[in-house]
DNA sequence: GCCGTTTTCGGCCCGACTGTTTTCAGTCG
């Protein structure tokens, strides 16, 4: 019996990414680029790519011509590459290894393990301990000392931090610098800005006529352990914590352009300064010039860089090369959600499962971020780590939230909730009858996620058919730097979805964020509806749902896309029973 | 290897900082 290895998209992209390095090392110019551009695609990609392969459709993609198709189409056939075989035996083995430390770059990589036969991190840790670095044509003792200090850092940090994690960080940084004379402005800039879901490192902009100043404050900070960098224009330090962070410092005039700059993403400036050539401009940090006469164009103002290229302003969160600039210039953006625009959390749990908090502190908390209401969904029975409830503690609780909705008449409301679980077969682990008296009702999958993708798509879709239930629970499973998704057909269980009216939760815990953004702009082009959930433990953890609002309009939505964006009353319109 | 409101061939984003180097290559973002 034939059987086909499937291949993930992030499976495809790395066999991809590995190629990019290699021809790099080798010294091969302009083919990395190209490499490295499909597979962040393919990355990021909605789709299935081997669903691509099947249907013929590899040429939809964006910087897919008629040499990589066929590499692609060789991974998802063969499970592997023989170019990437080809290219591993042509190089020393562990050269890509070294790549990944802080300065050292494919060309030195390659001197490191042709002249000193180093093979891993640990080979050259040794070899620069020994003093036997510095005398390689282009290193030098600083060099060396250099390497070990890279070693020691990336056995100290991981690679990248959860956006939850470090924007708390970033905010207090800003804060620190916009209380300095010097300092006229300051703005996050880069994935933090963008909200993405993780951070390499956090960087900042600020506006000053003295840099100097500025960057001696920088470098004092509290929590600053060392100096990668110092420049008057561009300081990098590394924290305490291991996290990186970059300054920038320009004067007011071109802060415009160097927050556009500096907020990226690399592909989306690529894709717009290709645009500026293309009508003899230039676009760089410090403004928008015209070629012909050398005079600036814009960047006082960001929007205004925008404008000049005759592009509505792109919010950072759509930053991506991901159409959005073609939107901009046909002014079609989506009018995206906004971080105040929600009414009411409708996944939260309490200390009647694994939660921190009573009902009423928990309905207190919300009250004070302004909510209008907020769903009780402690986990159910089968769900025995989180202490979930049974069929007549949820009784129970469904009495407990009808005492405290009387007791208290300020127009706020206290839904009662579940989030029972998924069983193998679809089925879930609450009667009907019980489901029936609830107003809220997320389903989820907790167990099992090592089913196989038919069976996955199979038992979801069957738990949607239950019309008690009025949202899948994050649903792709994947925990951040952690775990990936489990293998599910998303874009069955969105039409699904669509057509019963179930909504799909976008789970705003910081580690989460499930739907993530790519699948929330796929599943909002089937017809799907959403509810976003901070998955709150506590009452603090309520304020993760502005990460849930980031993922939304990273995935293009709208308020209109969002059920609780709306009031009480039309909230009930989004729910099934 | 890809791609075209300059192009089916000749380009491919752009600048700051470091370290090793007497004018710049490598790395990073």
């Amino acid at each position: 019996m034939e059987k086909l290895a499937r291949l993930a998209n992030f499976e495809v992209a790395a066999i991809l990414y590995e190629v990019a390095d290699l021809l790099e090392i080798k010294g091969v110019r302009f083919k990395p680029h190209a490499y490295r551009r499909v597979a962040q695609a393919i990355d990021t990609l909605p789709e299935d790519v081997a669903d691509l392969v099947r249907e013929g459709r590899l040429g939809e993609i964006p910087g897919v011509g008629k040499g990589i198709s066929g590499k692609i189409t060789e991974i998802i056939e063969t499970g592997s590459l023989g170019y990437l075989e080809s290219l591993r035996e042509e190089l020393p083995e562990g050269v890509q290894e070294l790549t990944r430390l802080e300065g050292i770059g494919p060309k030195k990589a390659l001197i490191l393990s042709r002249e000193l036969g180093i093979r891993g991190i640990d080979d050259l840790e040794t070899a620069a301990a020994a003093g036997r670095i510095r005398d390689l044509p282009g290193f030098g003792e600083k060099t060396e000392e250099n390497i070990l200090a890279g070693i020691r850092m990336s056995r100290m940090a991981g690679e990248r931090h959860l956006l939850g994690y470090i924007l708390p960080t970033a905010l207090d940084i800003e804060r620190r610098l916009s209380s300095l004379e010097s300092v006229s402005q300051v703005s996050l800039a880069g994935s933090v800005r963008r909200r993405k879901e993780t951070i390499g490192d956090i960087d900042i902009l600020a506006a000053s006529t003295h840099p100097e100043e500025v960057m001696n404050a920088f470098v004092t900070l509290p929590g600053v352990s060392r100096i990668l960098a110092r420049g008057v224009t561009k300081t990098s330090v590394v924290l305490e914590t291991g996290v990186q962070v970059d300054l920038r410092v320009v004067e007011d005039e071109h802060y415009g352009a160097a927050l556009q700059y500096f907020t990226g993403s690399k592909e989306h400036n690529i894709a717009l300064r290709r645009l500026a050539i293309a009508r003899n401009l230039r676009l760089n940090e410090y403004g928008l010039i015209d070629l012909a006469d050398g005079h600036m164009i814009a960047g006082e103002d960001e929007a205004g860089v925008y404008r000049a290229l005759d592009l509505s302003w792109i919010p950072p969160e759509l930053r991506e090369d991901r159409g959005e600039i073609e939107a901009a210039r046909t002014d079609t953006l989506p009018d995206l959600v906004g971080y105040g625009s929600i009414r009411g959390d409708l996944h939260v749990h309490t200390r009647w499962s694994e939660g921190a908090h009573s009902i009423e502190e928990m309905a207190e908390a919300a009250r004070a971020l302004r909510y209008e209401y907020i769903a009780i969904c402690d986990h159910s029975e089968t769900l025995h780590i989180a202490r979930g409830l049974s069929t007549e503690r949820l009784a129970d609780q469904i009495r407990e939230i009808e005492r405290i909705n009387r007791a208290a008449d300020d127009g706020f409301t206290i839904l009662s909730g579940t989030e029972c679980n998924i069983g193998m077969d679809g089925s879930v682990d609450l009667p009907d009858g019980i489901l029936a008296d609830l107003d809220v009702v997320v389903a989820s999958v907790h167990s099992g996620f090592k089913q196989p993708r038919r069976e996955m798509t199979d038992r979801v879709i069957t738990a949607m058919q239950n019309d008690n239930i009025d949202i899948i629970g994050h649903p792709t499973g994947r925990i951040l730097l952690s775990r990936e998704p489990y293998q599910i057909d998303l874009a069955r269980v969105f039409e699904a979805a669509a057509s019963l009216g179930v909504l799909m939760e976008i789970n705003a815990f910081p580690g989460r964020l499930d739907l993530p953004d790519v699948n929330c702009r796929q599943a909002r082009e089937a017809g799907v509806r959403f509810s976003l959930g901070s998955d709150a433990h506590s009452q603090k953890n309520l304020r993760y749902m502005e990460f849930g609002v980031a993922t939304a309009r990273r995935g293009w939505l709208s308020a209109d896309d969002i059920a609780n964006t709306r009031s009480l009353s039309d909230l009930r319109g989004f729910l099934r029973s």
